[in-house]
DNA sequence: TGATTTTGTTACTTATAAAGTTACATATTC
DNA sequence: GAATATGTAACTTTATAAGTAACAAAATCA
């Protein structure tokens, strides 16, 4: 498949909306993110459900913010987008009989959980808000490890 | 894409060609991983010009070990088939303009690439011998803590 | 020598999931 | 009632590994 930027786009998004008071069309965003506004509401729908922005129909209508950006963790927001596939390698089949198989396949999906949990704990020791504010990002990880 | 099932596919073969001095041929090997001989072929290849493995044409030839599979880690595995794409996920852009999808590229791939030294560092501790020697990859890898 | 086996390699097709697109019902505002 | 937006469903495109087919080259066997 295509790599999957909804996560960056999605960031991108909560940021510039976090630049201003009015509403922001799905037009709008699809403009910024250089894509369409379909794509954009479909996307945003996790976000939406999550809490973390509304849309309002009709004339002045668009997305908003709905929370504080330094309330919501980068992990809250993949998980908003429903925590999609992170990796392109796999196991070789689900439960194969062949032991030697069972082997191989272990010490993959092994490796991949250790990088996904790294994932995870990276994304969770960083707000939305962080991102603009230079090394705000490394002093939070910096304290996590004292 | 398919999920790119390589890694945990060559390492299967890889302890099948350790438990006999014959060689297998790539139609044999095909039929343990359930595919053709061809691909067999094609994902082998690197393996091969790592000097992991040897091929021979003609009657009785097929795929031989050239390398005992405790000298060989599953990083080096990785590597020999090209280091392929491990994230389904990535940044939105290569070079984007806009400062705020330069932040949130930077999140992500700072993200994406903790995993990914985590992903090698476990592969590193691990040899293709390990796989079948129960509890011998947890005991180094404590090891290497200490 | 000539048939057979097997790799090495190229070219092409299939599968999969996100991206992209189109269309339209529904809701809100003017 | 016209215009503006979202919400959503259906469909097409794209990218990449898997899968397939074909064949030249090399090695073995009879």
């Amino acid at each position: 498949m295509r790599t999957d930027s909804r996560l960056p786009r999605v960031l991108h998004v909560l940021l510039h909306l976090d630049q201003t008071q009015d509403p922001v069309t799905s037009d709008q965003i699809g403009k910024m993110l250089n894509t369409n506004p379909s794509l954009v509401r479909r996307t945003m729908a996790g976000l939406r459900e999550a809490g973390f922005v509304g849309a309002t129909k009709g004339h002045g209508g668009g997305w908003v913010l709905a929370k504080n950006l330094d309330s919501i963790s980068l992990a809250e927001v993949y998980a908003a987008l429903g925590s999609p596939q992170l990796f392109a390698v796999g196991k070789s089949a689900d439960a194969p009989t062949c032991l030697l198989e069972q082997a191989a396949n272990r010490a993959t999906s092994a490796a991949l959980e250790a990088a996904r949990e790294t994932f995870q704990e990276k994304l969770g020791q960083v707000t939305v808000a962080d991102l603009v504010r230079p090394h705000a990002q490394e002093i939070r990880q910096h304290q996590e490890k004292l």
